[in-house]
RNA sequence: GGGCGGGUAGCUCAGUUGGCCAGAGCAUUCGCUUUACACGCGAAGGGUCCCGGGUUCGAGUCCCGGCCUGCCCA
């Protein structure tokens, strides 16, 4: 063995054993049968749209320790690997990349050439991926690999699609939501980010008019006949306050403040807030569009900011306290809005507070969208009543503000502009600015009791923050079926958070890349169509919903063949496929289902998946980040509960199983200086550097210890300079601990390979040793002990910081620093001896096998061929495949090793040894000079301990002594020190040729300062009469004894000190 | 605006129900090619536990207020 660990040696070959043996094959049949308990973890599945980074080496390595310690343990362990086709990110990039190369759109292709150019790219990332995990050595079933939109997960998703269809659970609305009009999609809120930019407000005139009679619905305002303009002189006499600053004759306004000033052709109202004093002057009155004619009301809504002048916050009485973002607001306000609902989530959420009032008063629905999906205007998505602002059509948002701006500048309706920072959302595939756009969407009502209360109902009692809701359509029972936890516990509040204020999810996207929406439909269908698909035949294949004049048809077979028939049909009849996917998360909401078959396990890949659902679900942990709660955990909760419900009824529902029955939440990866780690900054570590540089182990261990349970973790950043790539010094804790291991492996080796001192006990076959006799032994045993037990007890917790830090002090200190250095004198010659250092060893291997697995493994195709005898109470079981470690069982130790009486005197000789150690370096005595300890008189009880049988040579080899001796040393001389020990007096001699009395009287003094120090707070807690009655006795009469031993070694140190002088 | 974190040695972090003189690793200083390991061994220095109140015999830990900082949701 070389006398340094490299990882580039062993961790190919290494990989290929495991490759070769199979050892991560889950067999659910063991599981069915009884023979084994399951363990299951379903891979956060990574997105195909790049290699994988440093928080998915730290999130994998968690996921690896749970699997490969519960499969050591004997559980039927299962770790399914796959990756999600990430719809939106992975389009974008690849559009981004053959426009790049190519110099080509997504329309210059067809749907499947450019599908395929995208499978193209998914091959190959997938890949990389799938060999990163490998490489850090991730023990997943890989046999098992799935992808989100492969034939498996497509019928899992079809199924899904068409259950939540018929069940009612799915529908289709006109919504606002965030349109990319670059990508020509909705995104989702979490594929936004927000941006400051410098925009301004627009002051825009509107005239006020007088109207002769209610208008009639769908008039446009070029026919109206009873438009008349009001003049400032009747509003003057009306009482609104600035009308006489006017001429008396001249058509009267009011002034809107927008950012958005070409949106005005799609306002339905003007806004204005109930308190404002004008609105009573303005009541009857209406406003008319300039060149667009159309006429508006005047609404009264609490939303509306009063500008500053009029007192703003003062003013805004009975409301909330005005905000940051409304005092900003105000100074900009004039007190008049303008509503437009199709453009604003504000307004429309204004509009169906007002709807009545809006939609009875003005020419036809508020809901005007003037825009086309690449957010150009355009009059043909619900845009008719265009009057003179034909002008505007076909121009971008951008030069259609420019021409807004400019016509109301040359009819004098433009009062001014002034320049304002505002905060925009802008997609974060292709950074466009995000249009509030009013389009068709799917939804799934996930704000359905079976549902979202479903998913608070899984939470264990004690994790919830309240009680559940009465009723709701949940089964008997339902509320008290909790059995799925956080860990950390306070994550259940961010998940039960989001349960009570989840609002309807948006499942379509208008995107290529992903599965498509199984749902036909027609404008007025044939009434033989709606016969031919209400077949009884078709009802468990078919469904069917109609709005308003569309009739909806949901293809709900997971059989390709009848799939597509169905689908023929359809098209005959006049259906068409719509053309939109469906959001990435519908399908990995399904990922614990479909990864195990469901719905049809003998569908696809049948063999692979027999007894795979029964077996394995619900699994027992998902490890993953917080972020990922809402969006991933929830809508997992939620569906795996509802399409596994035996009732999916609304009234008998009856919640199916949880997909897994414990959350981890591990930390989020930052830099040094605590931001996110991104390309775009350049701070991001790519694991396979460090593997290269330090091994896949070094860093496994580095993220293991860094896994607290704090929220972020930082990791200073640097570039390595042999290889100028990004890394970081943290990850030489990992290497050199494992390059310890190996060291302190290849020497017990060849202790345990060197034949034995005394011939007579070195021959004969493995018998029990017996119980150690020697002290350190006993010690060693008892460590290792608590060891297993510490290591236990984090995994347990998923405390994973814990673990590798016990395993940290039990290698490196235990078993390293006083173990080993501790037996040398004696194991040459202790069979027994040799037979705890196996066992030590080969349990400190075992233990850390599921953080460090490479080098463990590596150690253990030496260390099962040696031969020992054996240890009572520990239980070390063989490999069940291929002679690997990683297939072999978990150490398991017996209370009876727990030797306290040994720790204890042990502790006790340790410190002896520590405060030779301390003079020494003190008096700067050569490492290898051999000095001598003296115990006279009293302290001789001292030597008793040191020369115990069972302890002997110990203090002598670790202390660096050359003999002991009751004899005082000579007097005079000088050469020679004191030091206490349990109250006793001893002293050192042969520390060097001449003591140096500077140096001495240097310790000393520092040694009664301390105490001094000590004396003071020790007695001053004694002086404390509420101390003295209220503290347990126990307490006091410790700090009674501490006392008593500090002044007692004062006397001594203050001795010493004058003989030195 | 709502929710959840963090602030402890130069850096990265532990510190379980309040109770030895607050710990570890890295970095720093000193000594050491000692029977595996210099990716090592032995030793040392280094802290206003963010600030201000309170509870308590006793607070890094519990309570209240404030400051700084991060994340999630709206």
């Amino acid at each position: 063995m070389p006398s340094a660990y490299k990882p580039s040696d062993a961790e190919p070959r290494i990989t290929r054993a495991w490759d070769e043996a199979k050892p991560f094959r889950a067999d659910p049949a063991r599981v069915l049968r009884g023979e084994a308990e399951p363990y299951c973890i379903f891979i956060p599945p990574p997105n195909v749209t790049a290699a994988l980074h440093l928080g998915h080496a730290l999130n994998n390595t968690l996921q690896d320790i749970l699997a490969r310690a519960h499969r050591m343990m004997g559980f039927e362990t299962l770790w399914m690997p796959g990756t999600d086709h990430a719809g939106i990110a992975t389009q974008a990039v690849v559009e981004k990349r053959v426009w790049q190369e190519e110099k080509k759109r997504r329309h210059d292709f067809t749907r499947e050439e450019f599908i395929a150019k995208i499978q193209a790219f998914k091959d190959e990332y997938e890949k990389t991926i799938t060999d990163q995990l490998k490489v850090m050595g991730c023990s997943c079933d890989w046999d098992r690999q799935r992808f989100t939109m492969d034939e498996q997960c497509a019928a899992a998703v079809r199924e899904a699609f068409f259950r939540l269809f018929r069940d009612g659970l799915i529908y289709r609305g006109k919504r606002l939501v965030n349109w990319d009009p670059e990508l020509k999609t909705a995104v989702a809120d979490d594929e936004t980010d927000e941006i400051e930019i410098e925009t301004a407000f627009y002051y825009m005139r509107y005239p006020l008019v007088h109207l002769g009679g209610t208008p009639l619905r769908g008039v446009s305002a070029a026919e109206q006949r009873y438009v008349r303009p009001v003049t400032w002189g009747e509003l003057a006499r009306r009482g609104y306050a600035e009308a006489d600053q006017h001429p008396a004759d001249q058509q009267a306004w009011v002034t809107v403040a927008t950012t958005r000033p070409e949106t005005y052709l799609g306002d339905a109202a003007i806004g204005m807030n109930p308190h404002d004093p004008r609105l009573k002057a303005l009541d009857g009155l209406w406003v008319q569009l300039p060149l667009v004619g159309r006429i508006l009301p005047i609404v009264a809504d609490e939303y509306v900011v009063l500008p500053k002048a009029l007192g703003g916050t003062a003013l805004q009485s009975g409301a909330e306290p005005l905000d940051k973002g409304q005092e900003t607001k105000a100074e900009y306000a004039t007190g008049f809005l303008k509503v437009t609902p199709a453009h604003d989530q504000n307004d429309y959420d204004l509009y169906f507070r007002r709807k009545e009032q809006i939609d009875r008063n003005s020419t036809g629905t508020g809901l005007i969208s003037v825009m086309a999906p690449d957010a150009s205007i355009s009059d043909k998505h619900g845009w008719t009543d265009i009057g003179d602002a034909g002008v505007f059509l076909g121009l971008s948002r951008e030069d259609a503000r420019k021409k807004v701006v400019a016509e109301f500048k040359a009819r004098g309706l433009l009062e001014g502009t002034k320049p304002y920072r505002q905060t925009v959302k802008i997609s974060d595939r292709s950074k466009a600015i995000i249009e509030p756009y009013l389009s068709d969407q799917w939804f799934v009502k996930v704000t359905d009791p079976r549902m979202a209360q479903t998913a608070n109902a899984s939470l264990v009692p004690e994790q919830r923050s309240h009680p559940l809701p009465e009723g709701g359509g949940r089964g008997e029972g339902a509320a008290f079926d909790g059995s799925m936890s956080f860990h950390p516990a306070r994550y259940a509040k961010t998940f039960e958070h989001w349960h009570d204020n989840i609002r309807d999810w948006c499942i379509s996207r208008q995107l290529w890349w992903g599965h498509r929406i199984p749902v036909w439909s027609v404008a007025n269908a044939r009434a033989d169509a709606i016969e031919w698909i209400s077949l009884s035949g078709h009802r468990d294949k078919l469904a069917i919903t109609t709005v308003d004049e569309m009739t909806f048809a949901c293809i709900g077979t997971h059989d390709v063949g009848e799939f597509e028939m169905l689908a023929k049909r359809l098209y005959i009849f006049g259906f068409e496929q719509d053309p939109d996917v469906l959001d990435t998360w519908f399908s990995s909401a399904l990922w614990p289902l479909s990864t195990l078959g469901w719905p049809d396990p003998a569908k696809f890949n049948a063999e692979s998946n027999k007894g795979l659902l029964e077996a394995f679900n619900p699994s027992s942990v998902l490890c993953t980040a917080r972020e990922i709660i809402t969006l991933w955990v929830s809508r997992m909760v939620m569906f795996n509960r509802y399409l596994l419900a035996e009732n999916s009824d609304t009234n008998t529902f009856t919640p199916g199983q949880v997909p897994f029955k414990n959350v981890f939440i591990h930390a989020v990866i930052q830099d040094g200086d605590g931001r996110k780690m991104s390309k775009s900054l350049g701070n991001g570590v790519d694991p396979r550097d460090i593997i290269e540089s330090h091994g896949a182990d070094a860093m496994r261990f580095t993220l293991t210890q860094m896994a607290t349970n704090t929220q972020d973790v930082r990791l200073p950043v640097a570039i390595d300079p042999k290889t100028g790539k990004n890394s970081s010094p943290k990850f030489d804790a990992g290497r050199n601990f494992c390059n310890k291991l190996w060291n302190a492996s290849r020497f017990a080796l060849t202790i345990l390979r060197r034949p034995l001192r005394d011939s007579a006990t070195s021959t004969g076959p493995a018998r029990s040793a017996g119980p150690p006799d020697a002290l350190i032994d006993r010690w060693m045993l008892s460590r290792l002990h608590a060891g297993v037990k510490d290591v236990e007890a984090a995994l347990a917790n998923y405390e994973f910081a814990n673990y590798a830090q016990t395993l940290y002090d039990l290698l490196w200190r235990d078993f390293c620093d006083w173990y080993i250095e501790g037996i040398k004198p004696t194991v040459d010659s202790s069979r027994r001896q040799r037979a705890v250092l196996a066992h030590a060893l080969e349990t400190i291997v075992r233990l850390l096998h599921p953080v460090t697995p490479f080098v463990t493994e590596a150690i253990w195709e030496h260390l099962r061929h040696i031969e020992t005898d054996v240890i009572e109470g520990i239980d070390l079981g063989a490999s069940r495949k291929g002679g690997l470690l990683c297939t072999a069982g978990w150490p398991k130790i017996a209370d009876s090793l727990r030797d306290e009486a040994a720790e204890r005197e042990f502790e006790r000789l340790r410190s002896l040894i520590t405060s030779i150690r301390e003079v020494r370096s003190q008096h700067n005595v050569h490492d290898r000079r051999k000095i001598m300890l003296h115990a006279p008189g009293n302290s001789a009880a001292v030597l008793s301990i040191i020369n115990a049988p069972n302890a002997s040579g110990l203090v002598p080899t670790l202390a660096g002594l050359g003999a002991v001796t009751d004899a005082a040393p000579s007097a005079g001389g000088g050469a020679h020190v004191a030091f206490r020990f349990e109250g006793h007096e001893l002293y050192l001699s042969n520390l060097a040729d001449a003591v140096d009395a500077s140096t001495e009287k240097a310790r000393l003094e520092k040694l009664v300062a301390d105490l001094r120090k000590t004396i003071a707070t020790l007695s001053g807690r004694l002086s404390n009469a509420g101390y003295m009655s209220k503290a347990p006795a126990k307490l006091v009469e410790e700090t009674r004894s501490q006392l008593e031993k500090a002044q007692d070694e004062l006397r001594a140190a203050l001795e010493h000190l004058e003989r030195v002088t």
